[in-house]
DNA sequence: TTGCAACTGTTATTCACCATAACTGTTGCT
DNA sequence: AGCAACAGTTATGGTGAATAACAGTTGCAA
């Protein structure tokens, strides 16, 4: 496997771990910004510059951190699906959803990694891309058996359209929704998981971010809501 | 009014609006961590220490813009209100939700600046939540006349819980929604509202912090099918 | 009108962190 | 056996937050 690329190989991808490792407690314990090399350093008996003979600067650690992140969500997600023996759609929805509430809440700094603030007009780089497109590709498979409502026409329209547009997306959604050969059933597809992308982030950004600290609600019930929502949208059975 | 406090009052107003003004540019042009209390500083003619006059560190002046974006916020959301004459609850829904969304893509990085990821288990103090409840209120009002689908009972169920709990949230509501009187009502409206709130927010961040960039469908779409779909489950008319 | 207390600003300094340069010892491979 | 790549070091420079110590200015009260 690549792991026997030779014992420096190793070695450096085991130090670049520990790096990681680090990173993400200090992550863990002040956020982004208290992501330091210099402390990094520090904590593994390294002394400051050794650190960059693993990371070209503190953005490539982030970034990363930030890849690590979206594979290992994509797989919690991936693991999920096959636990369900024969799912109808909805269930299968239910399951990718509160595996995805699930991940986040146990991973509530590597989501906001994810999903908190760039820059606006920030675009992801292309690698970052496809393995967002990692992460999203169970729920596509959930919605090519759908009856959608109308209310989502115009939706699924824009997304038949881009679908149209734009050949590399078209065969990935076919990869995960086989039956989804025209533009319109691809589109529908990609309308409901990205839908379920918008809803759930929503909400569980919200929660993770603390903004429901001082409020008395169930963050549970008003995802649930969300999700039990969007398969009705989509006439889900 | 609270601006002829004296000369000197007057001039320090002046002086921390001035300050506030460039933080803002920095912000828009590098993100929160490129707001630097040095540069604003060299910006204004003036020399480090001296901003120490007018915010407390950082920290402070960063809250103040945090402040200033959700009155900015709530008073946008609120002048929309009365421009709808006698608004259907599904109309005014729909105008407030376009405000808030014209609002956001107006002053995306204000946005983020409110939304954005503080820590996981952060709680915001209580004056910020004040605010955020005051950007809130419009919405209240949408659902104090509405008649919600099986699938919300467990989240109304969860808000009523909250208004019994907590009076001061019962007679905030009934501020809103007048003829929310019981618990249930109260639960009802405070329910659509969050909703509103999370839907709003799971759209509309990721469209504001370019996770859309490079994706060929419309956010407007995306947007306006949550509004009417949110609509829809409240009943309105 | 005078005088002082509060206010606004200054320079000097410390600390933390990112980053690069220049150099040295080690090691794995040919 | 020997060298090239590698992993580490110290020294250095730059930026930014924050505090201390000090000095000029001004509103206002006696």
């Amino acid at each position: 496997m690549a792991t026997s690329a030779g014992p420096r190989a190793r070695y450096r991808e085991q130090t670049r771990t520990e790096i990681k490792q680090v990173a993400l407690r200090q992550l863990a314990e002040g956020g982004l910004p208290s992501i330091a090399l210099t402390r990094i350093a520090k904590e593994l008996g390294l002394s400051g510059p050794a650190l960059y003979r693993y990371f070209a600067n503190r953005d490539d650690l982030v970034s990363a951190l930030i890849r690590d992140a979206y594979d290992d969500m994509a797989a919690a997600l991936n693991a999920a699906v096959p636990a369900e023996p024969h799912p109808s759609p909805r269930n299968l929805l239910y399951t990718l959803a509160r595996c995805y509430r699930a991940w986040v809440l146990d991973h509530p700094h590597r989501y906001l990694l994810i999903a908190g603030s760039p820059l606006p007009g920030y675009s992801a780089p292309p690698d970052t891309l496809a393995r967002a497109r990692a992460a999203l590709g169970p729920f596509v498979a959930v919605f090519e058996h759908a009856d959608p409502q109308p209310a989502v026409a115009a939706l699924v329209a824009s997304m038949t359209a881009w679908v149209r547009d734009d050949p590399d997306l078209a065969t990935w959604v076919r990869g995960h929704a086989p039956t989804a050969q025209t533009p319109e059933a691809a589109g529908q597809a990609m309308a409901g998981a990205v839908l379920a992308w918008t809803r759930g982030h929503g909400a569980v950004s919200l929660e993770v971010s603390g903004q429901f600290e001082q409020m008395g609600h169930n963050p549970r019930a008003l995802f649930e809501v969300e999700v039990d929502t969007l398969a009705d949208i989509f006439g889900l059975d």
